[in-house]
DNA sequence: CTTTTTGCAAAGACTTTGCAGAGAT
DNA sequence: ATCTCTGCAAAGTCTTTGCAAAAAG
C-alpha cells in the first residue's frame, strides 16, 4: 500500500506535478477501496477520514490516476462513471447487473482468445478490464417477477 | 418498415397508449437509423423531416421503445446514452473505440458459450447485445503516437 | 368530454471550469 | 518568489419533471 502511494507520487513527479496533502490522502483511501465506485462514493469515503477535501479535488485526482494508469473509468449502463483501482490486479472482465449495478469480476482465459481475434481483425487494440457483459442478477429478476 | 411501425403501434395499444403523430414520425425516422445514436442525434434526424417535434417527446418515445423491446440503450464509455434499433437484428455484440466512439458489431458463436457459462455460474440472465469490448481503433492509436 | 400527450421551461444529476486565496518547491 | 493546487461557486451536459395547452379516443 505504501509502495503504491510512492509509485503514484513518483508518477506525479515525472509529470512535474506536486505532492500535496490532498493527493496523498485521496490516494491512501482510494487505493484501499475494493470494487467500482462513483466519484460521490469515493468523495464520501475520503471525507470520513479527511474531512474538508473538496469534491473538485477528488474529481481531479481520480482523473489524474486514470491518466497515469493507476485507475480505470468504467461505464456500466448508468449515466455516470465508476472508478476502479487497477494496481496489482490481474486482468479481469466485468459482469454487470443493469438493474442494480451489482458487478462481478471474472477471468476466463478461453474467452480472451476470441476477444483478441475480433480486435485484431478490426484493427483495435484492446484495453484492460475491457469486457463488459450486461445482464440481470437473480435478485433483480425475482423482484421483476413479483411486479408481474 | 411499415410492418415495424405497425408492430410498434400495436405494442403501444397493448399498453393503453395512444397513437400520435409524433410517435409515428419518430418511429419512422428512428427505425431507419443504422448504428448507435445519442438522443441529440436522433432528435436532429427526426427534425430534418418533421420539424417542431419537441426534444422531450423524442426522449420519451425512445424510452418507450426501449421498454417494449424495440430499442436498446447502450453506454459505451461516454457520459451519455446511445440508442440502437433492435428489430430484426441478429444477436450481436459491440467492439467500441473509447477514443472516438467508433463501434463495430460482431457475432461470434464461440464466445457465447463462455458468456453463458459465466452468467449462469453467477445467477445472471444475460441481455441481448450485451457484450461490450473496449479498445482503441487504428486511427486513434496513430493519432496518439503522433503526439508522443 | 375525459384521459393522454406534447413541448416548453425549470429542475436534477453528474461533471468541468474560472478564479482568488492557499500551498508546494 | 514563482508556479501549482485547492475549493468554492458558476457553468456546462445530458436527462427528467411539472404543467398548461393541445390532441386522441
Amino acid at each position: 500500500m505504501e509502495n503504491d502511494l510512492n509509485h503514484f507520487l513518483a508518477l506525479m513527479s515525472q509529470r512535474g506535478l506536486n505532492t500535496t496533502k490532498q493527493r496523498v490522502n485521496i490516494a491512501k483511501i482510494f487505493f484501499c477501496m475494493q470494487g467500482h465506485h462513483s466519484l460521490e462514493e469515493i468523495c464520501q469515503e475520503v471525507r470520513k477520514t479527511y474531512p474538508g477535501i473538496g469534491q473538485t479535488t477528488v474529481y481531479r485526482t481520480i482523473k489524474l490516476m486514470c491518466e497515469v494508469g493507476l485507475a480505470e473509468e468504467l461505464h456500466v449502463g448508468e449515466n455516470f462513471a465508476r472508478y476502479e483501482v487497477c494496481i496489482g490486479k490481474q486482468h479481469h472482465d466485468h459482469l454487470v447487473c443493469t438493474a442494480c449495478g451489482k458487478t462481478i469480476e471474472f477471468h476466463l482465459p478461453e474467452i480472451e482468445k476470441y476477444q483478441k481475434e475480433i480486435a485484431e481483425k478490426n484493427g483495435f487494440t484492446l484495453l484492460d478490464h475491457r469486457h463488459i457483459l450486461l445482464g440481470i442478477c437473480e435478485k433483480c429478476r425475482a423482484k421483476h417477477r413479483e411486479k408481474t
